[in-house]
DNA sequence: TTCGTTGCAAACATTTTGCAGTTTC
DNA sequence: GAAACTGCAAAATGTTTGCAACGAA
């Protein structure tokens, strides 16, 4: 019952664009960057795939920050840290112990951390019954 | 230099709420519940305490659940489990090593979990310095 | 009487949607 | 040619803000 999907080129730039950076982009940082190449390339487009990205799994959103959606292109779990006061998300890898371990991984950047926020996501029971 | 707060029973009432639940509200949910209460309150005061309240640290938002914000007056650092269908927000207690800590904690609720999301929040390198 | 708080409505920002035209298969 | 994709603008949503009235110190 899937809509199929057909080849578009803003799409694949789209999503090559997701892939090749490592800042978290929001929808309007992805619109701004492709405008340029693709002058004709509307917000609504940006948007209207991320969803479709998010639904195929080929993409995640990372963080909400300042009330806008943060996408990473490596749906391979790992850790974020993000900067409370410029907003910067930074891809925190290893998966070593919990507190320790961030601690030292962004030590070398000079980094502050005031927070961890954990989340598992899933299913509840109520919803996992049907 | 920070503006000095004033006895509100509205405020009062607001904070109360929060911390006699567990569910984790968002601010609509907030704004519904007092309202039988407090029938002259309005939507915009309730988003202006729960700003003061994450100011002076006595809540913080745990998650943002379908574009929502949902605030937590237990600011003891905790894990939440997310439902992706139904979108309720569960405590999950404790704090033994990760993957398998979660796995048994949500066990016993049927819950299903697809996914872990780590934040580190704080400051970065270039914010830290000023 | 000073200054924080509130209700109300308008303003904002981000994201979604309807529609008509375009592209892909 | 059918169905997905797109631009555009309008709409929807969640949150913030300006202002005049109100309440606490």
């Amino acid at each position: 019952m899937d809509t199929q999907r057909k080849k578009s080129k803003k799409r694949d730039a789209i999503i090559a664009l997701l892939k090749s950076t490592k800042s978290h982009p929001n929808a309007e940082w992805i619109y701004a960057t492709l405008k340029p190449e693709f002058p004709a390339l509307s917000l609504g487009t940006v948007y209207r795939n991320l969803t479709q990205f998010k639904e195929d799994g080929v993409i995640t959103s990372v963080a909400n920050v300042g009330g806008q959606e943060r996408y990473d292109a490596d749906t391979n779990e790992h850790a974020h840290f993000i900067c409370d006061c410029c907003g910067c998300v930074i891809d925190v890898e290893a998966s070593t112990p919990l507190g320790k371990f961030a601690l030292s991984a962004m030590e070398e950047t000079g980094a502050v951390i005031t927070g961890v926020k954990l989340q598992f996501h899933g299913l509840c029971g109520e919803c996992a019954k049907k």
